[in-house]
DNA sequence: CTCACGATCCGTACAGTGTTCGATGGTCCG
DNA sequence: CGGACCATCGAACACTGTACGGATCGTGAG
């Protein structure tokens, strides 16, 4: 490569500190941006630099880690759950369910934050995570649960929507890498699919059945349907003033 | 780097092929048993191939991605879970429990996995995990569920499991790397913890209250109870002859 | 027996990755 | 004006997954 002729002129001549310089905020907004338009995998360090108007390592002076700067993302993407309202109205059972279904979209809205969950292990020490934590328990609180009891309501309901929809997300991750429609993949899935289960009838009859059904409408519906369940199983047990079992 | 002086007598002469060359059977126990050793960062082709005694690019001959090898791993995991007997004579109930515990027990006995499973979304289609989903149907249906309410109680009876199992094996995976001991990192988090939690009364009290406890068999207990919870919700939906609310 | 073929293996190479380090140069305080 | 700070960034390091092409083998056909 041919050295530029070294002048004045040819030389970039003051990088001009335009931008507000760098924040961690605005760098945690542009990898969250990053991420939703193309995903986990094109968060690089470098890519987020440029997408900066910033060197690839400026980066580093306000983040120690990209594990730090998943860190804070997530818990952005934690910040547009909406938390159960104090004293809802509807009761505890609704204000939870509300606030199952909130978690649940938003883990849909950004379905790269599935593969980086299970290594945060949920990033147990955000603002955001912390803040909607106390406000489910105080909601199971309402509906006269014992603390002990919220605490392990609130761990059940989480599990399971974070369970669901982690797998969920995946899957709309890997749609989304692969550019193609839900039902067109659904399609090229199903002769693989009838193969595998062909010695197990009951697995058979379930996919036989939900062939040619909307799956969207029906994932939709399946989780509502399964939150009722573990819902109705807290209730059954804690709702009045009973205490856990142990402890 | 000086070239060795080439002749008969420096060419490395007749590679033997002594090993019964590779399989991908050998391919996926190797991977297996260095994700268990060194966790997830550490299974690099380079360093697989080297542990086959093979060449580092060998290994694509017999499997065509990373992704699809770590598909064979996951399924091989998924092997070590024990499904519940048909006709088990303790009940559906007990039948699921066991279930729930060996599959958690599982995860925990491989951490790792817990990173890669939200990536694969349930291998779906791996055998080992359909023939444990057809049992589980059939213990639901043994305790007197539909086929619908079966498949609505299996996918509950994984998000739960999966989802808490996940989160405590990403916590575990953060302690192995870290080399550190789990109450002397509970230790060093304790600070941050309570600094977090200061102005939210419910959860300052609930880590108060889990100071100085034993963090293994608090673990187990809670997955226990919370288990409790998702099955007698379950049951009392659907044991004995109802049917779900959405066909 | 010869020879060609397919499978297998592996060295090399490419385009990337996260992160460290040292130099650069702008900004502000004394 | 001097000097201390500090954000920025280019270059470099040790890796990564994988495509490619040549080498070597077992095997079966002629």
């Amino acid at each position: 490569m041919p050295e530029p002729y070294p002048s004045v002129w040819t030389r970039p001549q003051r990088p001009r500190r335009e931008q507000p310089p760098l924040s961690r905020e605005q760098i945690v907004s542009a990898a969250f941006d990053l991420l939703d338009a193309e995903g986990l995998d094109a968060l690089s360090m470098r890519r987020l630099g440029t997408r900066l108007n910033a060197g690839a390592t400026s980066v580093y002076t306000h983040v120690a880690n990209k594990d730090e700067l998943i860190e804070l993302v997530v818990d952005r993407v934690y910040g547009e759950v909406e938390p159960p309202a104090a004293d809802d109205p509807a009761g505890w059972y609704a204000a939870v369910a509300r606030y199952a279904h909130s978690l649940r979209a938003t883990v849909l809205r950004h379905p790269w934050i599935a593969s980086v969950l299970s290594e945060t292990g949920v990033a147990y020490l955000g603002p955001n995570v912390i803040r909607q934590n106390e406000a489910v328990l105080a909601a199971f609180e309402q509906g006269g649960f014992s603390l002990e009891a919220a605490d392990l309501a609130l761990n059940v309901v989480v599990a399971y929507v974070i369970g669901r929809s982690s797998a969920e997300a995946a899957w709309l991750a890997k749609l989304a890498r692969s550019g193609q429609d839900e039902r067109e993949w659904a399609a090229r899935l199903w002769p693989a699919a009838e193969q595998a289960v062909r010695e197990h009838p009951r697995l058979r009859e379930l996919y036989a059945a939900r062939r040619g059904q909307d799956p969207v409408a029906g994932r939709d519906a399946e989780f509502a349907d399964g939150l009722d369940c573990v819902l109705g199983g807290l209730a059954a047990r804690f709702s009045g003033a009973a205490q856990p079992r142990r402890s």
